[in-house]
DNA sequence: ACGACGCGTTGAGCGAGGTCAACGCATCGG
DNA sequence: CCGATGCGTTGACCTCGCTCAACGCGTCGT
């Protein structure tokens, strides 16, 4: 399934690809290591951050089946990824991606759009980071989780949650007790449905999102 | 001056874009707009910025002469655009750009670099804007513009801020007073001097880079 | 010349979210 | 079966940065 890319081109990659499982907690690659490969995500979930000298870690961003990784076509990569689940990832050398986009422009262009998709919703969690309260931080994320999930399926507004409290947490900018209280609070005030730990129900998405600002 | 792209077709380039002024505070598009024209700035700075509904703002970023606007490639403009100085523009027709792109595909490979450099700095600003301190924020925002403005010719440890402090705080998710009293601070322990409002000089570049993190 | 205005600085008090600590609950290995 | 471990929740308290307010200073229009 690392046809995202192009479905013409299956067969193409089959050749260049090599596909890798890994486990929860395991690391793809580290901030500054040598850019060496791409990846695509083909089955489970990953996290992208940045850490501070001394522990503090900012979530960049969430990867879900289909999501590229290590894109940004620098000489090192600009941030660290680990697995969040059971994953499985398809890699390329960046050697044979640039062979890929010589023969097919398209793909350049594709890449093109992803890296704007990507800087959209960084400036989103810009805005999100600098001027949101707590209680907006974790609508807002639990408004695009949805949108994610409602994606890849159902219309219902019912959804996993793969990451952990603490993963939403260095997410968000906020500590796993704030994220823990606010969506106590939510709770309490019918804006969302805990079923279990890692799942969310949304009985109105137009009040939730409504809760995102203002 | 709008050559940044590729010195060797200003002709080309000459013919099919228009050179705009604007006053500071004046807007050149608002999030939303319909994204008709790509910009570069020729002279002076631009902010860019998103608003909440109830006027929060958080800008993402501040341009520079060279910098180029509005490249998104979405429909709409993802974000507001403002001068904050006199500033000089030259504007294009995203349909000419496309035209442009396909007589020379080494300028999209160039818009891809482009992209992806504002989407490191982007993530840089998520880790400023969710894990740091506040006088972290202001030594981290110092030390960019130096490097800015250190680019840009002088070695020496000294530059301008063209923008206020309202800005400064809205893109370090600050208040205007926090600004002011780290500036204080980092002023009363040595790590910066200001000749005026809106000048800065660096001592030691490497103490104050020392105090962006842990 | 001068009041008005915008911008930056400073002070006093407050509150949203952080810190520290205890506890519940599920999972797991012995 | 049971203690250990990891994760999430809750409570009590504290602090960093926000709010509100006053003031200084330079600029501008009259």
């Amino acid at each position: 399934m690392c046809s995202v890319i192009e479905t013409d081109c299956v067969e193409v990659l089959d050749r260049i690809v090599t596909h890798t499982q890994i486990r929860p907690g395991q690391t793809v690659f580290e901030e500054g290591d040598e850019a060496k490969y791409v990846y695509n995500v083909s089955r489970g979930h990953v996290r992208l951050f940045k850490l501070l000298q001394d522990g503090r870690r900012q979530i960049t961003g969430f990867l879900a089946p289909g999501d590229f990784l290590g894109l940004a076509a620098r000489q090192t990569y600009a941030y660290s990824a680990e697995a969040i689940t059971d994953a499985d990832l398809c890699r390329l050398k960046v050697g044979e991606l640039e062979n890929l986009l010589e023969e097919m422009p398209p793909v350049r262009e594709r890449l093109y759009e992803i890296a704007n998709d990507e800087l959209a919703a960084a400036q989103e969690q810009m805005l999100c980071l600098g001027r949101k309260t707590a209680k907006e931080r974790v609508a807002s994320f639990l408004i695009s989780q949805l949108r994610h999930a409602a994606d890849c399926g159902d219309g219902i507004a019912e959804f996993e949650l793969p990451m952990s409290r603490s993963d939403i947490a260095d997410y968000l900018g906020l500590t796993i007790e704030t994220v823990s209280r606010t969506f106590t609070a939510l709770r309490e005030e019918g804006l969302i449905e805990l079923p279990s730990t890692h799942r969310i129900s949304i009985p109105s998405i137009a009040t939730l999102e409504a809760s995102t600002e203002a």
